[in-house]
DNA sequence: CTGTTAGCGCATTCAA
DNA sequence: TTGAATGCGCTAACAG
């Protein structure tokens, strides 16, 4: 920059302006400046910027997974929603593992993020500690955690699922399974479980049916052997609803190559809304969330979050609501 | 970190060892400024670090887009490189737009990463000229490039798709189209269709049949419409290749609708070896390269390269020939 | 194994 | 609209 500076003539803190929008400075010494800029090929080191101003321009961002079009949809959403606002996204992935996030937690605030975008209610207790006495603007997304830590933007895992029961139910299904993953990591699977059984004990179908099946993420050959073991163990179920709509793709693929009709001799249903099940033949019922509004609404909660710290207030804590759809399609 | 010094009786100085592995401290003074940086809730500034160390500890990667199994199993691939290392990943989405790679890239910069990471061999003028002042190891993926900047770890898409229409002709399918999208933007998707076409230029099929719908990366729902309109062009097209797996399972699904049998009245062949080519029914014929293997290798270059240059050394440019493999699946 | 000195490259703050 | 002085929080380099 001293260089830069001595180039055009002026100080280092003139340059400083020049490299920053909304700084008082003339055009001619802009010019100048950005001339002096090219010739040497200078790129501005905001590292040393972050230092000075305290401001990283960084906001953490952490999602079980980047290669799950639902997050990366939220992902998107933030990125649009950011975009700007000189923010940069530091991207992190749990693999569905809350110890991991962890990890990354500590590793990223060393980074110094000036907030944080979590995927998630569920945390270790030296996650929420961590968060907790960070000093930035923190939001969990896509639940509806009971204890939220500050900002939320999400929606019921279990009432999107009863919804999605009651639905079958109303077209006439009677013997209705499950099928989801065989832990507790994916907490948001776990809680669509807990919605199918809520919605299976208060429409009185007694027994539920539950097919565990691989560790989660499910993916869609594993839903193809689950709604097989699915049938063997109750033969009798007429209707299948996967944790997400990779494992019940997968399950609609297995049908085909059985010879099962669907939805004739058994329905399925997905969760999420993703490209395959609009594609597949039978289209997939499943529910659908605004994935990339989520990211959008969480990003501007954030950016609002930013800016009232920076003025020195305390944005109010926030919750967000985010609808969700039952949407029929001719699996069901 | 004074407050922490303090506290254990140290220098900020020992208190910088203590945090980091592989530095002369003994035990007892390790643990005493362990306990303080507990009690205090200290958190490591790297913002400070690298300004002081010169080194980031970021390796920028910038792939075309995060929701595509292929980019983001090549990213896990890096991780897994370059887990241990200390170094963080700095994510960046071109959205298959040279432009937007060039954007990102002067953000990124001024982060000082210590290499970057790169989805393909094509970039604007000035994107090259950063990257070649920028002064640190660069590898391209995914591609095979004429004048490559500096390392690269990739595969000739021309080649692999002529493998799969040679392929296709071994199994006696003589009028072989070709899905795609409608632009260059994609340059991989461009390079396999300059293979299709040399492939059938050189097998003296006569013409080459192809179909350019939608803005690349082609989607499931546009495939569909695509092998449509391919059939309705050129009814005596025995097979189709499709830019990639996701255009592929679009237009099987289709056929599945139309009623038009695969691989009887029409095969079908995918690019990438996605997960839902290998669940569908039938499944799908395609060309697999190892994302993961390309970002590992990638990951383990670009660690020798960034540790050569600390110790002042440079590293010779290497290319990295990736193989691929046509797998004969029941779609054709 | 530990401490001291110096400085990384900017932006804040204040003055002009 | 511009400049000078100062310091952000850490680590390199060297000394002990």
């Amino acid at each position: 920059m001293a260089d830069v500076a001595e180039r055009a003539g002026v100080s280092t803190m003139t340059v400083s302006r020049a490299l920053k929008k909304g700084s008082p400075i003339s055009d001619e010494t802009r010019r100048r400046i950005m001339a002096a800029v090219d010739e040497l090929g200078y790129v501005l080191d905001q590292t040393a910027g972050t230092l000075s101003s305290k401001r990283s321009g960084f906001v953490a961002t952490l999602i079980p997974s980047i290669n799950n079009s639902n997050f990366s949809d939220t992902v998107r959403g933030i990125s649009e929603a950011i975009e700007g606002s000189g923010l940069q996204l530091l991207l992190g992935r749990t693999d569905y593992l809350v110890e991991k996030e962890e990890t990354l937690l500590e590793s990223m605030l060393t980074r110094r993020p000036e907030g944080i975008l979590l995927t998630g209610g569920s945390h270790t207790p030296r996650s929420r500690r961590l968060l907790e006495s960070a000093g930035i603007p923190i939001i969990e997304t896509w639940d509806l955690p009971e204890k939220p830590i500050e900002h939320v933007v999400g929606f019921s895992n279990a009432a999107a699922t009863r919804a999605l029961v009651h639905d079958l139910f109303a077209r006439g299904y009677r013997n209705i399974g499950f099928i989801g993953g065989t832990s507790n990591r994916d907490t948001r699977g776990a809680d669509r479980r807990v919605g199918y059984s809520q919605a299976i004990a208060e429409l009185g179908l007694g027994q539920s049916r539950i097919i565990s099946f691989g560790s989660p993420p499910i993916s869609m050959e594993q839903g193809g052997e689950a709604i097989v073991q699915l049938v063997t163990q109750w033969p009798e179920v007429d209707a299948a609803i996967c944790v997400s709509d990779l494992s019940a793709f997968g399950a609609l693929m297995e049908c085909h190559r059985r010879g099962w009709a669907v939805p004739d001799r058994i329905a399925i249903a997905g969760f999420g809304d993703f490209e395959v099940s609009r594609c597949s033949h039978p289209r997939l019922t499943t529910v659908s969330v605004d994935a990339v509004e989520i990211g959008r609404t969480a990003g501007h909660l954030l950016l609002r979050a930013i800016e009232a710290r920076r003025e020195g207030r305390l944005a109010p804590p926030e919750t967000s609501m985010m609808p969700f759809r039952v949407i029929q399609r001719e699996s069901t």
